[in-house]
DNA sequence: TCTCATAATTAGTATAGACTAAGCCGTTTC
DNA sequence: GAAACGGCTTAGTCTATACTAATTATGAGA
């Protein structure tokens, strides 16, 4: 038998869906990502970044401006958002079926994503009567690969008086999560901004319908994003 | 900040699991595992299993007589019932909660049993309520890594009046499973050998309690594991 | 405009895991 | 007891991915 040609479409690794998710979340604020960024996301050296960003734009994941920083092609933006859905539908699953709580489900969810079948992540999508957002809030991309993008803003910015949805948490950190969870600041939560002190002083607002104060100091207002609701 | 030394007990990679798995199974029944054995379970060359061989026996995980075959040492012998429980789980998992088919499990599982953790593991094992035995029938070792030996039969050598409890199906090949289904043929099943034509011809059974016969020929009913039912 | 700090890249190396080709052991057969 | 076959191992190579050390490009300040 003839050694085999090179199949002209493999599958993903593991390290490449990685870089894909990593580059996904850097640049979808800004245009590129860049290769410190990436590394530090990824916990490993510039370099090794620098070696797979060359792979990724032969293969036409990635287009790379040298020096200037990787954005993804629209093949690399479907791979990366096909993991987005596999990861964010494994978090809600973890957490209504399994009894996960809110912070510890992203590592699991983490390792899972590279191994679950498709069929499976459709399955449990089912199973969850096809959410469209997880337990941080984030918006689960479509199977065709469609995402919502929201116009959020962090609470430490919102205006006083307005009447907002929470609807992401911005951090991954099991302590901060924690915490938001026990003060009752969960994806979904409405409230009110009452007052907030000047030079970056904490933010009180109501919740909404109860009416029970919250005061939250700057750096954690930041993580907190919300959807302003209309009237 | 001092290179690190290299991890004296680094996590096992998926192929080493693999490895293990495969040692296990084909050691079970005689003393020692074969390399070629290895390589056709596995998919490999048989170079690539003496280089594995070479490096899980220094590791000593497996122990290793040359021209001869391998031996899982008590180490490797827990790291592959840890594999299996892992498996089986996930096997019942997915069937019973996501709707699964006895067929189309066993690939899911196989990928999937190297990325889920240990407390995942439980979970599901809690919310099966502790399972003794996965859909093949095949017993799940405990999370301290007792696994229970029966003392099985293949239909095709059981003697004519003997009553059996059917316990596993030896074999994952997806077409046969469902025919094996389609007739009722499922672990936990009981039945009575009613007849046996002579050389290597089909063996007839009755199921209990509905009586209705079935007939099994030689290569099938090979692979129908059975316990037999004391009196 | 020139210099310099920082970021990015290249160069060279290591490891796990696979492969093919070639050589060695053991068993079976005459 | 010698020869031959088959299975096992060694030798040498390849790929993906990581690393460190050294080099180069970019952009900010003087």
């Amino acid at each position: 038998m003839q050694p085999a040609l090179r199949d002209p479409n493999p599958p993903l690794t593991r390290s490449v869906e990685d870089y894909l998710k990593a580059i996904y979340h850097l640049s979808s604020q800004g245009g590129f990502a860049a290769t410190s960024d990436i590394a530090t996301m990824l916990q490993v050296s510039p370099p090794s970044v620098s070696g797979m960003v060359k792979r990724l734009s032969e293969t036409g994941l990635i287009e790379h401006v040298p020096y200037r920083g990787v954005q993804l092609t629209s093949q690399g933006r479907r791979a990366a958002l096909r993991m987005i859905r596999r990861h964010r539908i494994l978090e809600l699953y973890l957490t209504q079926h399994l009894g996960y709580d809110w912070g510890g489900v992203h590592a699991e969810a983490e390792r899972l994503e590279h191994a679950v079948s498709d069929d499976l992540i459709e399955r449990m999508a089912s199973a969850l009567g096809q959410p469209q957002y997880d337990p941080h809030g984030d918006p689960i991309p479509t199977a065709a690969g469609d995402i919502e993008e929201a116009e959020l803003v962090a609470l430490a910015d919102a205006r006083v008086g307005t009447k907002l949805e929470l609807r992401q948490v911005g951090t991954q950190d099991a302590a901060r999560l924690r915490y938001f969870a026990e003060q009752g600041l969960t994806p979904g939560v409405l409230l009110t901004v009452s007052e907030r002190q000047p030079f970056n002083g904490p933010t009180t607002i109501a919740l909404v319908p109860s009416g029970d104060p919250r005061v939250v100091g700057r750096e954690l207002a930041q993580l907190l994003l919300c959807q302003e609701i209309g009237s």
